[in-house]
DNA sequence: ACTCGTTAAGCGAACGTTCGCCCTTGCCTA
DNA sequence: TAGGCAAGGGCGAACGTTCGCTTAACGAGT
């Protein structure tokens, strides 16, 4: 910061007080028209701007939204941290706020520390979590502590103790399994997350759904659970095909992209193809999905709206100190289908 | 803000004045150890943490660092945000620094405005700009008004008007070029970005390069310039399969992983094999590359490095007022081999 | 002619720090 | 014994705002 234009100057050159033009700017004034013009001359004149951190002082509250977010993997993109963050701050900016990036650490303990120091500080007023595990401590914590926050899922189903947006992935989930149902498809089995992931539960859950609405009993050994990588993906995917074949599944639906990704290449290894044999499909279209071969029916977020969203909602309480309703919102993903589902032939042989 | 333990309340407990407190958390101060103590026992016991806005209204400097980044297609992931922001505030963190992400704007003159405002009104200290195009009047917007900055990539080979970090991707392209050649390729051609692309044209000149070194003559049809997607790379390399079989390249190397996705399409869809039977590589090593089929061999950039390193310089030059030397750096990006290469069969017929 | 209300603008204070200078005390040295 | 110096700590001021209260001037109503 070399030149820093204050107030007073402005003041100076208006000829009038300094908190005058602070009224102005802030449009509190009772000022007589042509004062007021010359005012908005000399700021335009000597260009100035506001400082922020006497206005932050004065006003104690920074218009700062913090955010952290676990790192990817290095063989894993982030899909949709892109577009999260550029809502987010887009939103945040028409109001005149801006988004703080904060490391993210795996200790809890120490995270929460960050958060602490990032809201007692006074750098930030409030925060978007996006991290839900079932255990997770920061939203009890931050309640707890009355420090502004909004979340970007929940931590149980019907949870209603925070705000939040989280997408209803087990609808997506249902949608999958009704198209794969009109395909003609009897014998679907599901590639799973361990039962401690709540999103994974919820996601799965619509699998059930589908299935029991479609008519179909369920049968156990067709879900197999794992972490959601291409290697679990494609080792579970083998052991499908080895079932007897009165009960070998002519479709999979993966709980994400990456699962799907595995299954396909087990898939191709049988022997058999994806899509016109075995249907596919994953969940978060990522860009990647498109241009797999074939490409990768899957299920994909409204991103950029609960970005938004989001936002707004937190700036909203941060400026009104109440939380716009539904404090819980849950929205509905869409199902992208392409070959991995479309060029299925029943009953192939 | 709710609470706020102040200097005053901690100076009170410890009884001494508020500005020795200061002093003592600033490490600025003749003290007695056992006032010393006092006052550090007092700190932990009211769990005083120092104002931000308070103290950077008195230090005319915010201790954060400005960035934003074009937005990537929603096709397309951004392979290397992700990574890139968590380095850069990670090292941020160490010097208790912050990062302030803000929208980006394809209006120039907006983008400017956005830029001046932040610096301006004391939001942030300095910049990281990633954005580097020919004409990009950033550079020397912020050189003219002297805001502090580094850059992630250059404005011109040669430049050394602003300190920054830039891969170099010739060399890395080259790398591709050698690995290709010792397998046995003589017909290389080239997937290239348009001619007004700075990072494009420098990189196609590793092709040159890697062709020279290994007595090679350039034919210039075997240079094909479009946009870096993959429909461009599909296109493209179908006008490359219908060359006359002695100018046909037997490899491809493309200057992103899409048009490299694009370039395998089409190959399989001739009825070529990928790798076995034309190599192809691409450039980004994206998340997706090993996920392809075949795997795609790429070329990886280290971006983690990247990102601490800039943050670092950065912060130096704020604290201390003199760019870390070297003030502009290159550094190599590492060729990941994979089967779009590695299973070539030479005269295959 | 006196009060009253309105309009236009000024003034002091406060937000929580840090900085530089000054004061006091005690002790050592010439 | 006067002078000096170092250690330990206090004090006023300033950073740039905004907030709430006061003041001055003026016209209208009784």
């Amino acid at each position: 910061m070399f030149k820093s234009v204050t107030l007073k100057e402005v003041a100076a050159k208006a000829g009038v007080s300094y908190q005058t033009v602070s009224k102005v700017i802030n449009n509190k004034a009772k000022v007589s028209p042509e004062t007021e013009k010359r005012i908005w001359d000399a700021i335009a004149e000597l260009n100035y701007t506001p400082n922020y951190s006497g206005r932050s002082l004065r006003q104690q509250r920074s218009k700062t939204i913090g955010y952290t977010w676990e790192p990817s993997p290095p063989d894993q993109a982030n899909p949709i941290l892109d577009a999260f963050l550029q809502n987010m701050f887009r939103a945040a900016e028409e109001k005149g706020y801006y988004l703080l990036c904060f490391p993210f650490h795996a200790d809890d303990a120490r995270m929460l520390k960050v958060y602490a120091q990032l809201y007692d500080t006074g750098r930030v007023d409030g925060f978007v979590i996006s991290r839900m595990n079932y255990g997770e401590p920061t939203v009890p914590y931050l309640l707890g502590r009355r420090i502004p926050f909004v979340g970007f899922g929940r931590l149980q189903d019907d949870d209603t103790s925070f705000p939040y947006v989280d997408v209803d992935g087990g609808a997506g989930i249902a949608q999958a399994m009704e198209h794969l149902v009109a395909l003609g498809h009897r014998k679907i089995a599901a590639l799973a997350w361990p039962s401690d992931s709540r999103v994974g539960n919820n996601r799965l859950e619509g699998y059930y759904r589908g299935l029991s609405k479609a008519g179909i009993l369920h049968r156990p050994s067709l879900v197999v659970r794992g972490e959601g990588t291409s290697d679990v993906g494609f080792e579970a995917t083998n052991y499908l095909l080895g079932l007897p074949e009165e009960i070998r599944p002519t479709a999979i639906v993966c709980m994400n992209d990456m699962m799907a990704i595995g299954a396909m290449q087990a898939i191709r290894q049988a022997g058999l193809q994806v899509g016109r044999d075995i249907g596919v499909t994953g969940f978060d279209d990522t860009p990647t999905a498109r241009y797999l071969t074939p490409p990768l029916t899957s299920i994909s977020q409204p991103i950029s709206e609960i970005g938004e969203n989001l936002t707004k909602r937190l700036i909203e309480f941060l400026e009104t100190g109440i939380f716009p309703e539904p404090r819980c919102e849950l929205v509905a993903p869409r199902l992208e289908v392409r070959e991995s589902t479309s060029s299925y032939l029943p009953a192939g042989k």
